[in-house]
DNA sequence: TATTCAATTGCAACAACGATGCAATTGAAT
DNA sequence: ATTCAATTGCATCGTTGTTGCAATTGAATA
């Protein structure tokens, strides 16, 4: 899918900020955090904007939050695999700092105290990643 | 327990900030921020030194910090029925915003992609406590 | 194509938080 | 009571989250 279509089908401006960031998260397989979505080009937008256009995305449903043990922010698609958006869990490698989204769906059993309600779930696993194992 | 005998276990001089602290988090069955710790006695310690003591009691393995979705960061006892502290999980009520670590160990199965090694889960429930389902 | 207006952007500014250096103070061992 | 390493307070700096406001821009319309 094709970074107009996206802004289009959720009525959102054609706008320089969300072209290259959806750009650069569709080319990522990896979430980003709003540096790395600097680095390539640290001066083509405010860093105010790039904070604003993350949180018009995110409201919109296009992109999610990931928040680290570490208290980092990265962000990634909400891609269609992700039946439940709020129910995937995510890897964070310690040693080259990536960030991805698992597939398949996570399975639990904790046991909450009596009447508590669940409403989401966030999960992050921190390891290593294969390419970091090998090394 | 008490403070002074924690303290004295892991080798750590007996100052202010640390049995205040301490004492508080034993007081508390629920985690508690730095703001939540600077509440009751505002000028006790500077905001640096709470700062330092949390990670010194921290680096010991005597309290564990807990980062929520919202990106705060709230700090709980290590006790003894968490076996392995690194994987019990917690819970956050949106409503009143307090955060409990849940006994208990967290089971589940997530097909982490071929060659990548866990190191950590840290797993966080968003909902509602019992006091705020009723209310 | 030119006009128009709401949406978007850049800049300034502020708050909150993480972090470090340094000099003064303090816990506890002697 | 003395002593010294550990702890603390203060100053300070960097990063990140957030908002107001005026200038700019996308795209709908004439």
């Amino acid at each position: 899918m094709r970074v107009e279509e996206i802004l289009r089908a959720h009525n959102l401006k054609n706008t320089g900020c969300r072209k290259y960031i959806l750009g650069e998260l569709l080319k990522n397989e990896a979430a980003m955090s709003e540096n790395e979505l600097k680095e390539s080009y640290p001066d083509l937008f405010d860093r105010v904007t790039l904070y604003r256009t993350l949180k018009t995305l995110e409201e919109r449903g296009i992109i999610h939050r990931i928040v680290l043990n570490d208290n980092t922010v990265k962000y990634a698609l909400n891609r269609h695999h992700h039946k439940d958006d709020r129910l995937h869990s995510h890897f964070h490698c310690e040693k080259c700092d990536e960030v991805l989204c698992l597939e398949g769906v996570t399975h639990f059993d904790t046991e909450l105290p009596k009447g508590f309600v669940t409403k989401d779930v966030f999960v992050v696993i921190e390891g290593l990643c294969a390419d970091c194992v090998k090394k």
